[in-house]
RNA sequence: GGGGGCGUAGCUCAGUUUGGUUAGAGCGCCGGCCUGUCACGCCGGAGGUCGCGAGUUCGAGUCUCGUCGCUCCCGCCA
C-alpha cells in the first residue's frame, strides 16, 4: 500500500479515482451502519466512509477504530450525496469509499482532543508536545516558522553572505549573561561553555576576510526564564566587512521586508525611523519604545526644581528627574483605577505616582496645593494640560522615573485602545550608551558588549567620562519588543584595549580571555559590524503569539526544564567520576 | 532571590468565602442501539491519594504551616 494524495487535495475532479490515503483518525463517527473516519495528516482532513455494502469485511474491521489510530485507506473518490458536503471542510465535496484498511498503529485515548483553541493547561501539553504539535495550529506556527529561515537564507544568500557555523563547544567569556558549563573529559577540570553568541567568532570571520557571514544558530545564556525568553534560543546573526551602521541597517531592513513580504504579504517601507537612545528614554521611557502610538512623555524637572512640593524638588536636587504623562480625556479614572496604577510603577521601583485631574476651573490633585501660579502655567503648558485630562508625575533617579512611566504608558496604550494590533511598527534605536555602572558590582559594565565601537566623536572621553560616551550600537525594535540588536566592532586593538581597560578588565585578565582576540585585531582586522535577531521573538511576531513557546517545538518551562524528556535529569555517578567532578549536594 | 496567579476525574472547571452524609458538571473514555454523519444521535456505565507532607479539629477538598510543579512579572538576561 502507497500513498497517492495528502488529505486536503481531493476534490470533485478526482471522483473515480483509486487512491490511498494515509493519516491520523481525526474523528470516528459510526452509525452502526455506515462508518464515517475523519483521516488527517499534516495538509488537512478528508473523510473517508467504511460501507458495509461496499465491503463487509473492511466495514468490520473499521468498528475497532478509534482517535489517533493510524489508518493507511485504500478506496474510490466519491460525490458525497446531494446536500451532504461539507462548506467548512476543503476536501467537503468528496469521500472516500473505502475497500482496503490497514491500521498501522492503534493509539491510546490522547489526553486531549487534537484541535485547535482547546483549553488544555501548558502542562499538559508539554508533557506530550507530540501530540500536542498536531494540532494544525501549531504545525502552522512551525511551517511558519520555517518559511521564515527559508526566506531570510535566501536573501542572505542573494546578498552574497555565506552561512558558516561556528563552535558549540567554547570558551567561557567573563561579561555577559551566566554560562552554560559542560565538563571536559579529556582535560579534567576544565570547562567548556556554550555560546551565548557566536560573537568572537564571527568577528574573526570577518578577520579571516569571509566578508559577509551569516548564521541561524542556537545561542545558551543560564538566565531566569520569561514568556519571551528561553535558555536556549536561536539568533539570526550576521556580520559584513567594510561597513558602517547604515549599511547593516540597511540590511536588516530588507530582511524585515522580504520576511514580512513573504509571511504576511505586508509590505513595510524602508528606511525605519530612528530615534537616538536619548530620545527613546526621554519621549517613551524605554530603549525599546512601542512607537505605534503617542502618549509621550515630559521632562518637567526644570519647571518643579524650585517648587514647594518636596518629593519633587528634592529628587531634582539629588540629580533625578520629573516626568509626566498625560493621559488625555481620563478624569475620570477612579481612585482604585489610579492606585492600581500605581501599584504597576511601583514594580519598576518607582516611589510613589502622583497625579493631577485637570477639572474646567481647577486642579483636582493631592499636590497641587504646592505649586505657584506661575508653575501651574509652565506645567499645563509643558504637558499640553486640557479639562478632562490625568496627570502622572514619577519623580525619581532618571532610570527609575522613566522606565516607570514608560511601562505604564504601554499599559495606558493598550487599555486606552490607542494601539492597532494589525499594525508593525518598527523603529531603530541608536547610540546607546557604551557603558552602564553596576552599582551591585561597583564597576562599569558594557551595555551591549565590549566589542562595541564607541562613538568616534566620544574617544577622548572613554576615560575621563565613560558614562557619557555613546555607541554606535542600534536596537531594531518592532512593537515595543526588543527584536533585534547590534553595532559596529571594534577593529583595532588599541582601542579594544582601552575599553576593556575602561571596563576594568585589568592588562592580563584581557589578554588571558581575550588574547585571541587582540592578536587578530593586529594581524589586519577589518572595519566591521553586523547584527543579530531574536529569531523566536521574531516568529512569535509574524504568528501573532504572545510567548514564544507556541514557536518551539519543544521549549523549556519556566525552571528550565523539558516536561517531555525530563531533562534536566541526574548523573550517574560513573558520569561524574569520568569527568572528575564529585556532587557537592 | 522576590511578588502575583493556578493546582479537584484523562481534559476544562464548579465546590474552598461560613470545615459536616456517598466530592459534582461538560467534554473525553467504555458498553449497547443506530446506513448519511461531519461537535452524529439515543440509552447505560466506569472513572478521584482534591499536587505532596505535616498540623489544628470529633471531623479537612475547605483552616494553618511547609513543600513541589506550572505560569506572569521584578531582579537577572554583555
Amino acid at each position: 500500500m502507497r500513498r497517492t494524495h495528502h488529505c486536503c487535495i481531493l476534490g470533485s475532479s478526482d471522483v473515480g479515482k483509486e487512491v490511498v490515503l494515509m493519516g491520523w483518525v481525526q474523528r470516528r463517527r459510526d452509525h452502526g451502519g455506515v462508518i464515517f473516519v475523519d483521516l488527517r495528516d499534516r495538509r488537512g482532513i478528508t473523510q473517508v466512509v467504511f460501507n458495509p455494502l461496499v465491503d463487509e469485511a473492511v466495514h468490520e474491521k473499521a468498528h475497532g477504530i478509534r482517535n489517533e489510530f493510524v489508518l493507511g485507506v485504500r478506496g474510490r473518490v466519491d460525490h458525497r450525496p446531494e446536500g451532504m458536503t461539507n462548506p467548512n471542510l476543503v476536501t467537503g465535496e468528496i469521500e472516500v469509499m473505502v475497500t482496503e484498511l490497514k491500521i498501522f498503529n492503534e493509539a491510546k485515548t490522547p489526553p486531549f482532543l487534537i484541535e485547535d483553541d482547546i483549553e488544555v493547561s501548558e502542562t499538559v501539553r508539554l508533557a506530550h508536545r507530540h501530540i500536542d504539535l498536531r494540532r494544525p495550529a501549531i504545525q502552522a506556527n512551525l511551517l511558519r516558522r520555517h518559511q521564515a529561515a527559508q526566506t531570510v537564507r535566501k536573501y542572505l544568500n542573494n546578498l552574497d553572505f555565506i552561512e558558516a557555523e561556528t563552535p558549540v563547544l567554547t570558551r567561557s567569556t567573563p561579561e555577559g549573561a551566566r554560562d552554560y558549563l559542560v565538563p571536559s573529559r579529556v582535560n579534567p577540570g576544565m570547562f567548556y561553555a556554550l555560546p551565548q553568541s557566536p560573537q568572537l567568532f564571527k568577528q574573526l570571520l570577518m578577520i579571516a576576510g569571509l566578508d559577509r557571514y551569516y548564521q541561524i544558530v542556537k545561542c545558551f545564556r543560564d538566565e531566569d526564564l520569561r514568556a519571551d525568553r528561553q535558555p536556549e534560543f536561536t539568533q539570526i546573526d550576521l556580520e559584513m566587512s567594510f561597513v558602517g551602521e547604515e549599511d547593516v541597517m540597511a540590511v536588516a531592513e530588507g530582511m524585515m521586508q522580504s520576511l514580512f513580504s513573504n509571511i504576511l504579504d505586508l509590505e513595510l517601507n524602508t528606511p525605519f525611523d530612528r530615534l537616538t537612545y536619548a530620545e527613546a528614554v526621554g519621549r517613551y521611557g524605554l530603549d525599546k519604545p512601542d512607537v505605534r502610538f503617542g502618549l509621550e512623555l515630559a521632562d518637567v524637572s526644570d519647571i518643579v526644581a524650585a517648587s514647594g512640593f518636596k518629593v519633587f524638588s528634592g529628587a531634582v536636587e539629588k540629580g533625578g528627574v520629573v516626568k509626566a504623562l498625560n493621559a488625555k480625556g481620563c478624569i475620570d479614572f477612579s481612585r482604585k483605577e489610579i492606585d492600581d496604577l500605581t501599584a504597576l510603577t511601583a514594580v519598576y521601583r518607582a516611589k510613589g505616582l502622583a497625579w493631577i485631574k485637570v477639572r474646567e476651573d481647577a486642579w483636582q490633585s493631592p499636590i497641587a496645593k504646592f505649586f505657584t501660579d506661575e508653575e501651574k502655567t509652565a506645567l499645563a503648558g509643558r504637558i499640553d494640560m486640557a479639562p478632562g485630562d490625568l496627570v502622572f508625575f514619577v519623580a525619581d533617579a532618571p532610570g527609575v522615573a522613566n522606565e516607570a512611566l514608560g511601562h505604564l504608558r504601554n499599559h495606558l496604550g493598550s487599555r486606552l485602545g490607542h494601539i492597532d494590533e494589525n499594525e508593525f511598527r518598527f523603529v531603530w534605536v541608536t547610540e546607546f550608551p557604551l557603558l552602564e555602572y553596576d552599582e551591585s558590582e561597583k564597576r562599569y559594565q558594557a551595555l551591549h558588549h565590549p566589542f562595541t565601537a564607541p562613538l568616534e566623536e566620544d574617544y577622548d572621553r572613554l576615560e575621563k567620562d565613560p558614562l557619557s560616551v555613546r555607541s554606535r550600537a542600534y536596537d531594531l525594535v518592532l512593537n515595543g519588543s526588543e527584536i533585534g540588536g547590534g553595532s559596529i566592532r571594534i577593529h583595532q586593538r588599541e582601542l579594544q584595549e582601552r575599553v576593556l581597560s575602561a571596563l576594568g578588565i585589568s592588562a592580563e585578565v584581557a589578554e588571558e580571555k581575550f588574547g585571541f582576540l587582540l592578536s587578530a585585531l593586529e594581524s589586519g582586522a577589518p572595519p566591521h559590524g553586523g547584527i543579530a535577531f531574536g529569531f523566536d521573538r521574531l516568529v512569535a511576531l509574524l504568528c501573532g503569539q504572545r510567548s514564544i513557546r507556541e514557536v518551539i517545538a519543544f521549549p523549556k518551562t519556566q525552571k528550565a526544564a523539558c516536561l517531555l524528556t525530563g531533562a534536566p535529569s541526574a548523573a550517574t555517578k560513573a558520569q561524574l567520576e569520568e569527568l572528575s567532578l564529585r556532587m557537592m549536594l
